[in-house]
Parts: C-alpha cells; sequence; structure tokens
DNA sequence: CTCTGTTTATA
DNA sequence: AAGGTATAAACAGAGT
C-alpha cells in the first residue's frame, strides 16, 4: 500500500526532500474567482493559480501540501521552498513539464535543469516496433494503466465537479490524487530509462538534454503570448468583408446566374460550373483522381484560356482574390480574434515540440507558424502582433540553417567551402547550374541573373529531398518562369554534376534507411520510415524521400532546441528576455525597449553557438527588431 | 458531431 | 513511372 502524506508545514516538505537527487512534482491548479465557471480556466495561468503541489522521491511514497484551498487551516506558504526545488540540482520531473514550468513562471520562478518530462519521454519511446507513441497516447492516465498495470484515480470521481481548491486537503482522496501523479511519473522516469538505456540510448540523451529543457522554453512561451493590436484586427475585418462582398458580386455578374460558390469557390455546384457549363478541360486532377480547381489548376487554365476563350481569364483572377481574401479573413482576422485571451489580451498559441514526426515544432490554436509573408499579403498580418508595452521585439533566424546541415551531411567541397567563407549558397548554385563564373552569378547587373538565382534557390531548397524535373517545373511556373521539362532536367543534372557529393549522400541515405527502416538525425533522433518497403513503388519512393528529409529537417530543429537550452540558461541572468514564440528556424522575443542591444547579442551568441563538436559549418543567426511583426527592422 | 477530402498559408 | 518534406485551419460534403 502506497505511503502519502499530508504536509503540516513547509518544513514537513523540506524534511521529505532532503537530500534526494531525483525529485518528481505535480501541480493541481483551481481557477480565480472571476473564472470559476469558464471551461479550462485551471489550466490558463492568466486565469487560474496554484491550489497545491505534490512531490516524491521514491516509489510508492508521496508529500502533498496544500497552498490556496478554500476552507481550511491547512494552507501553507510553499514559495520558498518551491523556489529553492526549481533552483536545485535535483533531477526535477514532471509529467508535461511545460505546464508545471509555465506556472513557476507565473510565480516569478524559472526551473532549472536538470529536469526530465515522462510525458516527453514517453512520446520518445517506441509503442510497438515500428510505431512511436503519439500525443494522444502520452498522458498520464493513458500509460500508467499501459506500463504500470495500475489505475489512476480519475479527476472527475475525486473532484466531483468541484474544483480543487474546493476538496478538503485532510481527506485522503485528495492527497491520495494529489501524490499519485508524482508517484507515478517517478515510475515513469525509471521505466522509460531504462526501456531507452536497453533500446535507444541517444533518446534517453535527448530527453534530458534536448527535450526536457526545451518544454521549459515551451511554458515560458505560452505564458508570455504575444500583444495584438486588436482595433487594427477589427478595422482590417470590417475592409475584408467589404472585400469580400464585392468580388462576390464581380463573380455573380461574371457567370450570370447564381451559382453557390461557398466561401472558398471550390463547392462541387462551382467546378460543374468550371468543366461542365464552360467546359474547360481538366487539366489536373486531386490526390483522388478527381478534378482539381486548385492554384495550380488555374494557372493551367490560364495559359488554356488565354489561347482558347480568352473570355474566361478575369474569372479566374477574380477567384483567386476571392479564395485569398477568405483565407486571411477567416483564418488570420477571425481566427485569431477568438483566440485572443480575456485575461491578458494577448494570443497564447499551444506549441508542441514533438508534434510532428521530425522533431520540429507544430502550433495550434491558433497556429502562428503560418502567418502569411508581407508580399502576398493585402492586408498585413503579421502588422497585428505587436510588442508590449515598454517593450520592442527582438527576433532572430538561422540563415538557410537546412542547407548548411545538408551540406555538412553530404560534405560537398563547394557548398562547405561557400559556408566557410560566409559565401552567398544562391549564387555558388547559380554558377553550378549555368556553368558560369561566380563573379557573373552574383552580379546583379548580369543578364538574367533575376531569373537564374529565383531558379538556384528554387533548386538549392528541393534537390536535397529528391525534386525531380516536373516538379521543379511546377514550382518554377508557380515563380512566374516558364520553363520546359527537359530544360529542368538539365538544370537538376547541372546541379547534380557541380555538386557531386550530393547524389552519392542521397544514394547512401537512401540504402542505409533501406537497410534499417529508419532514420536518424546528428543526435539520433530516430524516424521509423513506416512505407519504406511497401511493395507499392509510389510508397515506396514517398518514404525514400522521407529519409531524405529527415535527417536534414530533424538535426536543424534538434540545433533550434539546443539554442532554445541556452538562451534558457541566459534568462536566468536576463529575465527580462521574453520568448514568444518560434517559427521553425526562427524565435521571436520581447524585452524592454533600453534592453535590445544586450538582449541581441546574448541571443545571437547561443544560436551561433556551436551545436555540437564534429558540426563544422558556421552558422548565422540573422536578428531583426522593430514595435510590430509586420515591420522589422534588420540589424547588421 | 465526426470523418475524409480539398485548398491554402508557412518554414 | 516519376509527388521536395514538415505542419494547421477552414470549408464542403457525407455519414452517424
Amino acid at each position: 500500500m502506497e505511503k502519502y502524506i499530508l504536509a503540516k508545514s513547509a518544513e514537513d516538505v523540506k524534511e521529505y526532500l532532503f537530500n534526494a537527487d531525483i525529485i518528481s512534482f505535480d501541480f493541481e491548479t483551481a481557477p480565480n474567482d472571476a473564472y470559476r465557471d469558464e471551461a479550462m480556466a485551471a489550466v490558463d495561468p492568466h486565469k487560474a493559480h496554484i491550489v497545491g503541489v505534490s512531490f516524491s522521491v521514491d516509489e510508492g511514497t508521496g508529500i502533498y501540501a496544500p497552498i490556496a484551498h478554500k476552507n481550511t487551516e491547512f494552507n501553507i506558504d510553499m514559495l520558498e521552498v518551491l523556489r529553492e526545488f526549481a533552483g536545485s540540482e535535483a533531477v526535477k520531473i514532471a509529467h508535461n513539464l511545460a505546464f508545471e514550468a509555465m506556472f513557476l513562471y507565473a510565480n516569478n520562478i524559472l526551473i532549472n535543469p536538470p529536469v526530465y518530462d515522462t510525458m516527453l519521454a514517453a512520446m520518445m519511446t517506441l509503442k510497438t516496433k515500428t510505431e512511436f507513441r503519439n500525443l494522444a497516447d502520452s498522458g498520464l492516465k493513458t500509460i500508467v494503466p499501459q506500463l504500470l498495470h495500475t489505475g489512476l484515480p480519475k479527476f472527475t470521481e475525486v473532484t466531483e465537479g468541484r474544483h480543487f481548491d474546493e476538496l478538503n486537503p485532510e481527506d485522503y482522496e485528495t492527497i491520495r490524487y494529489a501524490c499519485a501523479d508524482s508517484d507515478y511519473a517517478l515510475q515513469l522516469y525509471h521505466v522509460f530509462n531504462t526501456w531507452f538505456d536497453k533500446y535507444l540510448p541517444k533518446h534517453r540523451w535527448i530527453v534530458e538534454n534536448i527535450e526536457s529543457p526545451t518544454a521549459i522554453f515551451v511554458g515560458l512561451m505560452k505564458y508570455n503570448g504575444v500583444s495584438v493590436d486588436k482595433s487594427l484586427m477589427y478595422q482590417k475585418q470590417f475592409e475584408a468583408g467589404e472585400k469580400i462582398l464585392e468580388i462576390h458580386n464581380e463573380i455573380k455578374k461574371f457567370t450570370g446566374k447564381d451559382i453557390d460558390i461557398g466561401a472558398n469557390a471550390s463547392t462541387d455546384a462551382f467546378k460543374k460550373y468550371l468543366y461542365e457549363d464552360l467546359k474547360l478541360p481538366v487539366l489536373k486532377t486531386t490526390a483522388k483522381y478527381r478534378a482539381a480547381a486548385d492554384e495550380e489548376s488555374l494557372i493551367l487554365l490560364k495559359d488554356w484560356c488565354e489561347k482558347n476563350k480568352p473570355g474566361t481569364l478575369p474569372l479566374l483572377e477574380l477567384i483567386h482574390e476571392y479564395r485569398k481574401w477568405n483565407k486571411i479573413k477567416s483564418t488570420y482576422i477571425d481566427g485569431f480574434l477568438d483566440a485572443v485571451n480575456g485575461a491578458t489580451g494577448k494570443i497564447h498559441t499551444s506549441f508542441f515540440q514533438l508534434g510532428t514526426d521530425t522533431g520540429r515544432f507544430a502550433s495550434r490554436t491558433p497556429n502562428l507558424q503560418n502567418m502569411p509573408r508581407k508580399d502576398n499579403d493585402p492586408v498585413g498580418i503579421r502588422s497585428f502582433l505587436v510588442a508590449s508595452e515598454g517593450h520592442i521585439f527582438v527576433d532572430f533566424d538561422f540563415s538557410q540553417i537546412e542547407l548548411r546541415v545538408g551540406s555538412w551531411y553530404c560534405r560537398d567541397k563547394k557548398m562547405l567551402e561557400t559556408y566557410i567563407n560566409d559565401g552567398d549558397i544562391h549564387a555558388q548554385t547559380t554558377s553550378v547550374i549555368y556553368n558560369i563564373p561566380f563573379d557573373e552569378a552574383v552580379d546583379k547587373n548580369a543578364p538574367h541573373y533575376k531569373e537564374q538565382r529565383s531558379i538556384a534557390k528554387n533548386c538549392n531548397f528541393g534537390v536535397f529531398y529528391g525534386l525531380f524535373p516536373n516538379g521543379l517545373m511546377r514550382n518554377l511556373k508557380k515563380a512566374g518562369i516558364d520553363k520546359t521539362k527537359q530544360e529542368c532536367g538539365e538544370i537538376i543534372q547541372n546541379l547534380k554534376d557541380g555538386y557531386p557529393m550530393l547524389s552519392s549522400w542521397q544514394e547512401a541515405t537512401k540504402n542505409e534507411a533501406m537497410n534499417t527502416g529508419y532514420s536518424e538525425t546528428a543526435f539520433g533522433r530516430r524516424r521509423i520510415l513506416k512505407g519504406i518497403y511497401s511493395p507499392e513503388m509510389g510508397t515506396r519512393s514517398y518514404w525514400q524521400r522521407c529519409a531524405l528529409n529527415t535527417p536534414i529537417q530533424g538535426t536543424a530543429a534538434d540545433i533550434l532546441k539546443l539554442a532554445m537550452v541556452r538562451i534558457l540558461e541566459k534568462i536566468r541572468e536576463y529575465p527580462y528576455i521574453k520568448p514568444l514564440l518560434t517559427i521553425h528556424d526562427e524565435i521571436l522575443f520581447e524585452v524592454p525597449i533600453d534592453k535590445k542591444d544586450k538582449a541581441c547579442n546574448i541571443i545571437k551568441e547561443c544560436m551561433e553557438k556551436n551545436p555540437f563538436s564534429g558540426f563544422d559549418v558556421p552558422l548565422k543567426a540573422e536578428g531583426a527588431v522593430g514595435f510590430s511583426f509586420g515591420d522589422m527592422e534588420e540589424i547588421i
């Protein structure tokens, strides 16, 4: 039988924790008075507070310290104990550490490594020989019965509709519920480490040195949130609404009848109008082999109509505009407004640090990783994000990190030299694919400079991962450059000849993937390639391309997370540096205006530091500052 | 209300 | 025989 006790004083807790070097902990929280009836308010640190904390240092034991229960004499002021604990040398374990780190941060406490998140560890273990656990499989309530073969008290059964602070801390059920989470997290720590040590030691290293400390950074981003200019958003919401009506009316005028084009002009009725009433040819099919009507189809139709049916051209342009404005309004204006937190007036996006198969972050509610860029956005969505009062944004992004990682992998001389000499990789590629001197490739006044550079960029972004002539042709068409399949084939061939190690790396990497069935980053982050042995050529080929992409995209993600961990160390000394967002190769902060220069130096240094011995390509972090995310000024 | 498919925004 | 890969969100349409 387990031994869970109630702390009567801070001393009791200190005594329980004394000399322990591995400690798990868990917070119980409840909404502040203003948010008692709001769903999920208890997990929002701006609407809730810590009600109690449990610790466990030994299997089957635990201590619960009530902090803010209602109607009790037993509450303890735990702030100093928590502060001491957070700064201690002990391994501090939590299941979903980002949550605990966030509530500590809300109390001005930054938890220090060593830390260990058993939820992230769960995600880094294999569920079967061929499959990793996913987000949904990794909750404590799911894992404990599976791995420890024991039940866990249910929150709803213990609380019976009440908030946790309404429970009596003297009731054993209360103590048991609180302590069980810590006790089982500690047990899972040993279960997962045993598994890692036996099957995948590098994943233990990643959990301890990359993912778990990164979880703290995630908690900080979530807590800080990003301020928005609401009045600007409302103004743009109105303007976009008007614009959509206007375009819709023009479309109606054109079609002459009342066709239901929905919000995106992608209804069956609209496709029927295009392909049956107007008798336009189907030039592209969807993944399910049906008539497509996406942007690419419209571009193909535009070419066809220019020769055969020029009268239809204005309609194609109107559809493009209609979709664009609806996308902007529904996703980036209405959607962002819905996401503004009532307590802070900020957007507190959720980041999932293991939300992708490669190790990249995913962002949800709302996704702040796909805001339109300036050149593709008549509204200026990014300018909705503004620095908080007295603060300024500081943004750093890794320059061409995937290409740098790729050149490290393939060891191509020309690529490596370009980066070591801080050269221009796109010009280097231009020189390679057109067989012209480097000096001509960088000469902005040379004939075809713009087109050649644009083609070189497209190659650089795709060829590493197995881009084919057809694909290059399509990408170029989207960029407004018309090249035949033959020409694209020649360009790719020239590139492979010019960077000879690229092809041999690709072949070797594909072979290795076929031999092992998985793909790994430089740190050993592994991805099972589910379909690599598929009898179907198309499926197999897809997984082979994943085998090329994963080490590069994944290693770049590892490098970004390591930079976050380093920045976190600095935040201890410079707590005014507030992380807000990450966009794959970029991190956004806000800092007090007068601390701008200092913060820039710190962040740049952390990001450009050599990520691991053996990585011999220089990293470059490019900074920008500004009061609005839509108007950032590069710093040199 | 849930599920699949289509479309479109980003790195 | 020929898809760079990694995502999230909104809408359409069908089924429970």
